[in-house]
DNA sequence: GCCGTTTTCGGCCCGACTGTTTTCAGTCG
């Protein structure tokens, strides 16, 4: 069993002893664990090997017990118990906004329901409303975000969707006869999430490798088959379509396999497209290339990275010989959004510093939440000065990483920040993001934000929307009047790099370039797995056509810290 | 359920918002 699916299993374990009213702490127990878990960057079968689990910090006796439990069977037997008493759909009901153990519980007891489907029937009915605590507002929440999940259910976060892609290609490469195999459509051009997973595949025998990846221990039901594609239902619950073609035809192939559509149509409509049949349907093609470059050049273009092939004016740029020279991970030299035990981080400082001097970045910065944020153990202002005192320290033992001081300070409701200026100017980088009253109106919201946009401490605004993909609505914010605060105050806005975040998306990035704001692509990592997210952040500034002068975490120490001090 | 140099029990633990109320329960981050 993977890390995360141990880990999934404390989160569901969690949620039903929830709804059973067991013990908070118990619950925050597993929660916790829930955390620590899928953090950790070393796979728990070797931990669990040198028999590690129970000295895993946060994980005790029993927890430890459940893991190697669930590691030896597969299974979990309290969780078993839980279920049969439990119907299952429970946890998708205290899955949406607004729904709480209470609240199920009511809707179980009073009108029988546990399922989606049931409650959204019942919502329909009108028959939520009336119950105790339960009104007309409720009860249409509810139809909205059942409705906002049926619509979305086809479509996985790009993490998953590579993820799935990763694992899958490992497979198909292992199979005899196959000379390359590569991920083309949503996942190759990045976009942040994903209704499937186009695979290509160059091999001489289509049918050996279609019965071969059918067979893959991925693949739940195999949906449809002819002689050259397949298409699979995978246990992820999204579905992979792969393509086989033969090894001359492979970049071809991918090409028109990573689209997008309109890109592809821009390009057929170019006069050096004639003769070039952009249907996929139409391969095997009489034109034979090695490479999606010679692809390009015979259509008279330079390369266009995938991230631009959205008929976003790349063509254009491309036929004028004016692409941008996209920032790349490489150019990425440090991190100024990480959490640390200090607050709800589950890393100490020295570790995260360990890990990004091993990344080969030149500097962090350690920005823990400020004191408002409880549930997140924000630091009171003397935890805070104790902390930088402490990075301070550290940072004289290490020559060959900086740290920067720093703070995720929250923008309280009404406006203004969870930390008085005195105390913010001595940091050396002040991130300020929204973690409270997101239902705010736009006006109100957006006041809010710009407020802290033009305080001459704040660097950097953190996750700008706070949308979390498939999840949660961004707030009512208007982003072009907060972009144009931002250019006119010379506010870095955050990239944030988690991926169910990746916030600013491509557009707004895109408008802020045009607006002349840097940005900061950071991870706001709160364990190690997570300073691995870089590469999500990367890849929504490139496809917002970002060159590394635009993004400030691409400047080398000195530069950086010259250019916050004169901000 | 975890933790501990004040250590094997007792502490961990918050405040704001929302929708429903007419004084508050439930949810959330």
């Amino acid at each position: 069993m993977k890390n995360e699916e141990v880990a999934w299993v404390f989160h569901e374990l969690a949620d039903l002893l929830e709804f059973k009213g067991e013990d908070f702490f118990k619950i925050r127990a597993y929660r916790n664990a829930c955390k620590i878990l899928a953090g950790l960057d070393e796979p728990l079968e070797e931990i669990r090997r040198r028999g590690g689990l129970a000295k895993i910090p946060g994980i005790g006796k029993n927890i430890a017990a459940k893991i190697e439990e669930l590691l030896a069977t597969g299974r979990l037997k309290k969780m078993e118990e839980l279920l049969k008493e439990i119907p299952p759909g429970i946890l998708e009901i205290m899955s949406l906004p607004g729904i709480g153990p209470k609240r199920a519980g009511l809707l179980l007891s009073s009108l029988g329901i546990s399922s989606l489907d049931e409650l959204l029937g019942a919502a329909k009915q009108g028959r939520v409303r009336g119950l105790p605590g339960m009104g007309g507002k409720v009860e249409k929440d509810i139809i909205k975000y059942i409705e906002m999940r049926e619509d979305r259910r086809e479509r996985v976060l790009l993490v998953t969707a590579r993820d799935l892609a990763g694992e899958f290609t490992s497979f198909i490469k292992k199979l005899p006869g196959v000379a390359g195999v590569d991920a083309g459509g949503s996942v190759r051009r990045w976009r942040e999430s994903a209704g499937d997973v186009d695979l290509v595949v160059a091999a001489a025998d289509p049918r050996r490798v279609i019965e071969a990846a059918a067979g893959c221990p991925l693949v739940s039901e195999v949906l449809e088959v002819n002689e050259n594609r397949v298409r699979l239902q995978v246990h992820w619950g999204i579905e992979v379509d792969l393509q086989v073609v033969p090894e001359n035809q492979f970049a071809l192939a991918l090409f028109l396999n990573t689209g997008s559509r309109a890109h592809l149509q821009r390009l057929a409509s170019l006069p050096a497209a004639a003769g070039i049949n952009f249907d996929p349907s139409a391969l095997p093609s009489s034109e034979f290339f090695s490479n999606e470059r010679e692809i390009y050049a015979r259509l008279g273009l330079p390369f266009i990275p995938p991230e631009l092939r959205e008929d976003r004016g790349e063509v254009e740029a491309a036929l004028a010989d004016r692409l941008p020279r996209l920032v790349e991970l490489g150019d990425i030299k440090g991190d100024l959004h990480m959490h640390t035990t200090w607050s709800d981080g589950v890393c100490t400082i020295e570790q995260v510093a360990a890990r990004a001097r091993e990344k080969g970045y030149e500097y962090i910065a350690l920005t823990d939440h400020s004191q408002s944020l409880k549930i997140a153990r924000g630091l009171s202002l003397e935890r805070l000065k104790e902390q930088h005192r402490q990075i301070r320290s550290l940072n004289e033992k290490m020559d060959d990483i900086q740290l920067l001081t720093g703070i995720e300070v929250d923008i309280l409701p009404k406006g203004g920040l969870d930390c008085p200026d005195e105390i913010l100017k001595e940091a050396d980088l002040v991130v300020a993001s929204v973690h409270s009253a997101f239902k705010q109106d736009r006006e109100t919201m957006t006041a809010r934000i710009i407020s802290a946009v033009e305080n001459k401490n704040v660097d950097i605004i953190g996750h700008l929307t706070g949308r979390l993909i498939a999840h949660r609505e961004a707030y009512a914010v208007d982003v072009e009047r907060v972009l144009e605060a931002a250019a006119s105050c010379g506010t870095i806005l955050e990239i944030n790099s988690s991926p169910d975040r990746l916030d600013l998306n491509d557009q707004n990035a895109a408008r802020a370039r045009e607006l002349g704001i840097k940005m900061a692509v950071n991870t706001d990592a709160h364990d190690l797995k997570r300073m691995e997210e870089m590469v999500y952040g990367v890849s929504v500034a490139r496809r917002a056509w970002l060159e590394p002068d635009d993004v400030v975490n691409t400047m080398p120490v000195e530069k950086l810290v010259k250019f916050l001090r004169n901000r």
